[in-house]
DNA sequence: TAGATTGTTAATCGATTAACAATC
DNA sequence: TAGATTGTTAATCGATTAACAATC
């Protein structure tokens, strides 16, 4: 359990078990073996069990995992539910739709305010939130304790607006914007590249038709 | 090049060196070589050189790879700049901020129509668009060749909305609902999850933490 | 106890990296 | 031509899968 370091590969399925726990709990099932698991998920056993086990003997031999347990346990790794308070950076599509979408504030990540630079946002009411002024956010940050910074300005602003936040404190940021934002070490990024998943989609329907002219 | 089946890996990383290649053109770089691209995206210039054999001899012996040529190629094999047609089923946050977002109607992926059930939003323009009832989305992909359906519905309705696009000829689903929508061989489908890339954030914020306390 | 299923070690597979001959 | 850098084969590394002993 816990092993030195757990691999990327790893991490990118936990969450995928969390939304599948989800499903089993909501549905009332009580307990899963890693083999029903497999079958649902299109995952190897082995793989499962081995995954699950890099952070702890959550089964029982001769009966499984108990899923609300397990569904905790992940979502404890993950820190689902551990609250985390964020500010949004830009008040744009994207940073007004995430504004909206309130279902990250169930799950404990609060945001606490958006700011933008363009004076006919500023003071505006979105989703319950008034868009601040951006020379408002150093002291923003100083008065409270910021965890994420959710980037959502153009592209040629975004490592600037990183630089800013990390210097104030916050200690992970969450990029919308197309380029890849860079901190130092002990600060947490997730570059998100929304368009590069439709560049994927477009690249598979390509093989897909080529595949058919065979 | 192009060996029976390209991996997921390499798939992955074309966005990557697509964007990166861009950011060389638009700096007036002419020429580059598997060892600067290797410094700048820290990847190794082996991987890097494998990766673009994949499809094909782009490179020159002694001379590297020309960035326009290079970035072309690669726009030609995730079929960027190739012309498709897309709807959004779903005008809530984010089936509108997509709406808005102007940038991948210059790449080729043109949204030509929103639908969305609820009698609120019909007929209200959104960014050029009037919002259209779901009833009319039959008629209209049957009079439109639609290629992408972008599904921005609430989770209890996204496996419907896909089935019933690929029921009426669409053949790439992009996915923004916290589900794994699935479809038949020769459909492609790219489910984003957004929330599980807050996860991992949450995820590696609390591993970083967790090395400092040591 | 017998049966089921985990946790874990060993075997396999595929992806990454190193090395180098081909060639511009 | 000599130097540079690719394309590609061979070596390494890590992740996935199979197998099974431990144990509930």
């Amino acid at each position: 359990m816990q092993d030195s370091r757990i691999s990327d590969a790893v991490v990118h399925r936990l969450p995928r078990y969390y939304r599948y726990l989800s499903e089993l709990e909501a549905a009332g099932v009580e307990r899963v073996s890693s083999s029903r698991m497999s079958e649902d998920m299109n995952l190897n056993a082995s793989q499962i069990r081995r995954d699950l086990n890099c952070f702890g003997g959550f089964g029982q031999q001769g009966y499984g995992y108990q899923v609300s347990r397990l569904k905790q346990e992940i979502m404890k790794i993950l820190g689902i539910g551990a609250s985390y308070k964020a500010v949004i950076v830009g008040a744009g599509n994207i940073g007004q739709a995430l504004l909206r979408y309130r279902h990250f504030g169930d799950e404990g990540y609060h945001i606490v305010a958006i700011f933008d630079n363009d004076p006919e946002m500023i003071g505006r009411e979105v989703g319950n939130h008034r868009i601040r002024a951006m020379s408002e956010l150093p002291q923003f940050l100083k008065e409270n304790k910021v965890d994420i910074g959710i980037i959502a300005v153009p592209k040629r602003y975004a490592q600037q607006v990183a630089d800013d936040l990390v210097s104030m404190g916050v200690t992970g940021l969450w990029n919308f914007a197309p380029v890849d934002v860079e901190a130092r070490r002990g600060i947490s990024v997730v570059n998100v590249h929304l368009s590069d998943s439709l560049y994927i989609l477009s690249y598979r329907m390509r093989e897909n038709r080529k595949n058919e002219n065979n």
